[in-house]
DNA sequence: ACCACTTCAGTTGTGCACAACTAGATTGCG
DNA sequence: CGCAATCTAGTTGTGCACAACTGAAGTGGT
């Protein structure tokens, strides 16, 4: 930091910066697999399950229905996941990986790994920055109303 | 974490999520102010100085003019600053801060603190979680071909 | 002076994030 | 049972993030 803006102590701001950051490092793989990164996210949880609901979904995210109905319509007019309704409960939305949609998880298989190393980032400062990122997303959700 | 999404491992999810936390964290307190995040970020650099160009205002925040052009007209039209062409050089628009865009600092003066209050976290953690962050962020935008 | 190159802010189009709301299905209490 | 409260996904509207582009203004080489 060359000079003093003010915000570099702002742990807030620092997050904002350094997530888009990343999701900018991992935009080209993505854009060459045709996904955006919030679906890349989306499609990890639902690739390790025969089945979601958008609910569940939306708990392990933290994201509303307003941001994954239009993002799962999207994935769908892909062809990557199939959304049908329950036939025991009518209000849940379920949701599956197509054959296509988890053929493109081998694509992006490697691409935490290599985005990793470059990051320069040793497996303690990993573990550090994890440990850290967990208690002020935990905190920030205990203290806000949001979801 | 309860159940193994996957998830809690990659370092760029909880970046993305720890980093919305936040911004609902602050969003109660900057929405009574009539504000949003992006904006009081922004309003963070521009208070600091007498003027500043758009250019410069990105190279801070690490964005670019179609996001901020539009920020600015926001913040213009709610009379929280001035936008001006340049005399000298006309393809730069510097701005300003209005004597009632000088007055919300005022309001929100003791947010970071009383925020940071809010995420137990101790001051040597604060200074891990910083050090790593401009880490990570220095990192990604070196790596990345954007901006 | 000429002109290709660069720089700056702004516009357009797509997709995400979130508040506020809607509509239908389900639940549970009296 | 009857019906209000709750739960589900989806829609609408606003604002951000970013790619791609535009157009005007400045720059440098010849």
């Amino acid at each position: 930091m060359q000079e003093p803006t003010g915000l570099e102590q702002l742990i807030c701001f620092e997050l904002y910066a350094a997530s888009r950051a990343m999701t900018g490092l991992y935009r080209p793989a993505l854009e060459a697999a045709g996904i955006t990164y919030p679906q890349y996210v989306a499609l990890r949880v639902i690739w390790q399950r025969t089945r979601i609901s958008v609910r569940e979904l939306g708990t392990i995210l933290q994201l509303d229905s307003g941001t994954l109905s239009p993002l799962l319509k999207r994935l769908e007019t892909q062809g990557l996941i199939t959304r049908r309704r329950g036939t025991d409960d009518e209000r849940v939305v379920w949701i599956t990986a197509t054959p296509q949609g988890s053929a493109l998880q081998a694509q992006v298989a490697d691409l935490p790994q290599r985005l990793a190393c470059a990051l320069d980032l040793t497996a303690e400062d990993v573990t550090t920055l994890h440990t850290l990122l967990t208690r002020v997303r935990s905190a920030a959700a205990t203290k806000s109303t949001t979801l």
